[in-house]
DNA sequence: GTGTTGTTGTCAGTATATGAGAATGAGTGT
DNA sequence: ACACTCATTCTCATATACTGACAACAACAC
């Protein structure tokens, strides 16, 4: 592993249910000597990424906000969607949470959320939040049109957690996916938080997904039918989202 | 520069102002060969720090997304001072919005905020801007505190700035902040923002100033003595949060 | 004072980062 | 279909700078 993989891997040890780290952890963590470790630490400290917080403890540091701010004011996708979003929210009714994801690693992350009315907006699935490629319909509708080799790869690299979830096998999880593909959408329940319903739907650039909207309820204020029957608007909405990110990335070649 | 520093450096060139490069760009920045500018870069997209957006262009990624929320779920001393913060903004019945800030490399970094109503929120210091360490109330209200040895270094690194701004000399500098330090706050006007006024109070961990709290206002809302006159409820807050941020420190020692 | 813990410094050896340039690959224009 | 450009990755020989072990220092507890 090289020295900056290493120190940027420092980073990735830190998730929500471990958010302070000693340097000692550290370094057993990544079998890094004692020296090293404290370099690395020194090194992301020195820029902001960690900060001293107990004794011996480090945690994420204030550059994270500072980078997310730009990040926020930046990301094109994000400034495309959000308008689209809005509207969406306002055709049902507020009565939940719109959410734009897109691929983070291994995952899916919320990466943009339009919330409804506070009674009915509260979601795990949340701006920042990564879900394994495997759960929920957001994850579902970027998976189901992900390149064959791709796909393959992710089912094999996760075949333990997919059985569990349902599909069997092969043939099975890929038919799951190529009924999502048929219909243009996806809808699960309860998959990602018990009692709340997902309803999902592809963003393309060129050809390829690249995100993907959804729309989060709870069950007791909108039944599955119902999250269903608002299926048009979402797809009315992505590909308006679609449209917009083809104009752009156009305007860019010139 | 030690590789690890490097691939870090990357990532402070993204500003504001200039969210996209090319690795071209980031190379000749740097002072990179082709190939290593490509290394780093590759790693940082690897990791989600970066992310390309156009044809050559990369900005900043994902992951930032991702850390900033377990920053904002972690962070003590946001989690402390929230609840004050609230409740002063309720003592200047909701005319601004009050910050907290706290030092960031050679800056001083808004790391939440507290609006209030929308009619009077609008902020140019919202989280996640850093402004320079002599511009501001909240700058000055961390400033004025500082151990001798490193006010005198940021004096000397930064004394055309500071000239330009007010104070002639060091002498003079070092008079004005001793008043801050007298009467325990910070009032500035239109340094920011034309037309805002800023009260800062600074926010100690073992007789360190780590942070501050500051209240921010149109002049047209809210006269300079009004403002003022809110210094001892900005003085009761930060020494809230200073003991609890003591008594916490005691908490983690055991 | 002594002991413990967290962090930085020193140093020799070698793993690995480096730059130059070739090779690949995706688009673009003709 | 063609050459052409531009972005990116690959290859390789060289020596830089990263590494681990250990010593030294600093802060704090008792």
């Amino acid at each position: 592993m090289t020295a900056t993989a290493r120190t940027l891997a420092v980073l990735q040890l830190f998730e929500a249910d471990r958010q302070v780290w000693t340097v000692d952890e550290i370094g057993r963590a990544l079998g890094l000597s004692s020296s090293t470790a404290y370099r690395s630490v020194r090194e992301l400290v020195k820029a902001g990424f960690l900060d001293p917080v107990s004794r011996a403890g480090y945690g994420l540091g204030p550059a994270f906000i500072r980078y997310e701010r730009l990040v926020r004011q930046t990301d094109r996708l994000s400034l495309i969607a959000s308008p689209v979003m809005a509207e969406l929210l306002e055709t049902v009714g507020r009565r939940g949470t719109i959410i734009l994801c897109r691929r983070f690693r291994e995952c899916v992350m919320c990466v943009h959320e339009v919330r409804g009315d506070p009674a009915h907006a509260e979601t795990t699935y949340e701006r920042g939040v990564a879900m394994p490629m495997f759960v929920g319909a957001s994850s579902k509708a970027i998976l189901a049109w992900l390149p064959d080799r791709l796909l393959k790869a992710a089912y094999l690299a996760n075949e333990p957690a997919i059985r569990a979830s349902g599909p069997v096998s092969w043939a099975e999880f890929k038919a799951q996916l190529r009924e999502i593909k048929r219909t243009g959408f996806a809808l699960t329940d309860s998959e990602v938080a018990k009692g709340r319903i997902g309803l999902a739907a592809p963003i393309f650039r060129n050809d390829q997904v690249i995100a993907c909207m959804g729309l989060v309820v709870t069950s007791s204020v909108m039944s599955r039918a119902t999250v269903q029957s608002h299926a048009p608007d979402l797809l009315k909405a992505v590909r308006a989202v679609s449209q917009q990110v083809a104009r752009e990335a156009l305007a860019i070649a010139r």
